[in-house]
RNA sequence: GUGAUUGUAGCUCAGUUGGUUAGAGCGCCUGGUUGUGGCCCAGGAGGCCGCGGGUUCGAAUCCCGUCAUUCACCCCA
């Protein structure tokens, strides 16, 4: 409401209420991703312009409007990366792969892309995502997509609609651009003005296009399957039928060309409902990409999703996730030397592996009772100066407000009944 | 970038055809006899009515601008 402490457009603060499900998730895909023996890289969330020009390619919308890009201070032109792919292909690259390797990593972090928000777009987002670097075969493109569906369902995620197609192998595209090209050239001056400029800069993209003029000429043209090579069909045909035989349900949808120019062969796309508009919470495919100053392309597959679209999505189904924080045991101090002692007990009992919170303001009784109750503890351990003159300690269960008295070195074992932990 | 939407208390929102000290619910704090939570009751704190200009005797209310929100397009995760 306020102005200067909101944060820049498009980005937002998380509260332990919600990063407590973003470490849900995260922690399912550190599980999930190790049974694949495919391990985490961190690469810089900045990395040198061309690293994306050259492999997400010049003539997207990604690398035309929305990059975040800056000079520093010896006048390099640095970009704040708008997806993980780009600069993880850089790192292996650096590092060296030799002929015939393979280097499968997974990263989660932000990306950066300067869009004009709306619901599940953010310029600030998240995203977890996969690699298979270094080798190329329809049963590792299966694997990839059977990777993706199996983290959906670790986390609950199973409404959703996996699309698949394919844009053939690296040499059937200029072919195909040419047949396009022609298709649509007695169209174009009837096209939309976008479609226009794609004709001439990513002539793909004229595919999905939602403009219905644009679309009942698009139902006519030429289908990708038809244009492809035989190699590039018996390619998508393996992958299918892994797909098929592992009983994963697909669509194959001849409009999926998707935005990034490094795509070849297989791509893919998982699409949810009651999202809103922006319903892709994954996607992905096989890619080549050529790294600046290096010869030969770097080959994979891979996939990125979207955090808080798979928040959304979640949300939107109500399956209920992560529960805020909880605390096990409240200490009531009456009185400061009761309170002085207190300390003690609660660094004994968090060491013990409880979930410790106290009353530091020496306040009433009544006033720590309310919070005790407030943050919904289990236990309350009661404390004052005639407690400590005695030796023992007040126990009460907050549940059915019963209370007894313990003598002080008891209480690990009169704690005991109440928390049944392994 | 284009279009629309909204902006009043910590939160969710009322606020009548412009008219006196701007309201409610929730939340927060303090009480309701000695050191015991939730329910109830009473009291309290908390608002440059997004910001800046204009019209008017008078603006939360009308006009203009601006910033921000939300959503859609474009595109993508």
């Amino acid at each position: 409401m306020s102005k200067k402490t909101e944060p820049i457009p498009g980005t937002s603060d998380f509260f332990p209420e919600e990063t407590i499900q973003w470490q849900y998730l995260e922690g399912k895909a550190h599980s999930v991703f190790s049974r694949y023996s495919i391990g985490e890289i961190r690469t810089p969330v900045f990395e040198r312009t061309d690293v994306f020009l050259r492999s997400i390619g010049d003539q997207t919308d990604i690398v035309q409007k929305e990059m975040y890009t800056f000079k520093d201070r010896g006048d390099r032109s640095l970009t704040l990366r708008p997806e993980g792919t780009a600069g993880v292909l850089r790192a292996i690259a650096n590092k060296g792969l030799s002929q015939g390797d393979e280097q499968r990593v997974y990263y989660i972090g932000p990306m950066f892309r300067g869009e004009r928000p709306s619901a599940g777009r953010k310029r600030q987002f998240h995203q977890i995502g996969v690699e298979y670097v270094g080798k190329v075969s329809p049963e590792i493109d299966a694997e990839c997509i059977i990777l993706l569906l199996d983290y959906l369902e670790s986390i609950g995620l199973t409404d959703t609609k996996l699309l698949i197609n394919t844009r053939g192998i690296s040499g059937d595209r200029e072919r195909i651009s040419g047949t396009m090209s022609d298709y649509y050239k007695p169209h174009i001056d009837t096209m939309c003005e976008d479609c226009r400029r794609r004709y001439d800069t990513n002539i793909w993209r004229i595919l999905d296009c939602k403009n219905e003029g644009c679309k009942t000429i698009t139902q006519n043209a030429p289908s990708m399957i038809d244009l492809i090579s035989e190699t590039s069909r018996i390619y998508f045909d393996s992958v299918c039928e892994i797909l098929k035989y592992t009983g994963i349900q697909y669509q194959i949808d001849p409009q999926l060309v998707r935005g990034l120019d490094y795509y070849v062969h297989t791509v893919f796309e998982v699409v949810s409902n009651n999202i809103g508009a922006q319903d892709a919470i994954a996607g992905g495919g096989r890619y080549e990409i050529l790294n600046p100053g290096q010869k030969h392309p770097l080959i994979g597959v891979g996939f990125a999703m979207g955090v808080e679209r798979l928040l959304l999505a979640k949300n939107a189904n109500k399956s209920d996730l992560g529960k805020g924080i909880c605390v096990d045991i409240y200490i009531v101090s009456l009185g400061r030397p009761a309170l002085q002692k207190n300390f003690d007990l609660a660094s004994s009992l968090r060491k013990q592996g409880f979930r410790v919170l106290m009353d530091l303001e020496n306040r009433g009784m009544k006033a720590q009772m309310r919070t005790a109750n407030k943050v919904n503890a289990k236990i309350t351990l009661i404390r004052g100066q005639s407690e400590l003159d005695d030796g023992i300690i007040l126990l009460k269960n907050m549940n059915d407000s019963s209370q007894i008295k313990v003598q002080f070195d008891e209480i690990t074992a009169a704690l005991k009944p109440f928390f049944n932990r392994s």
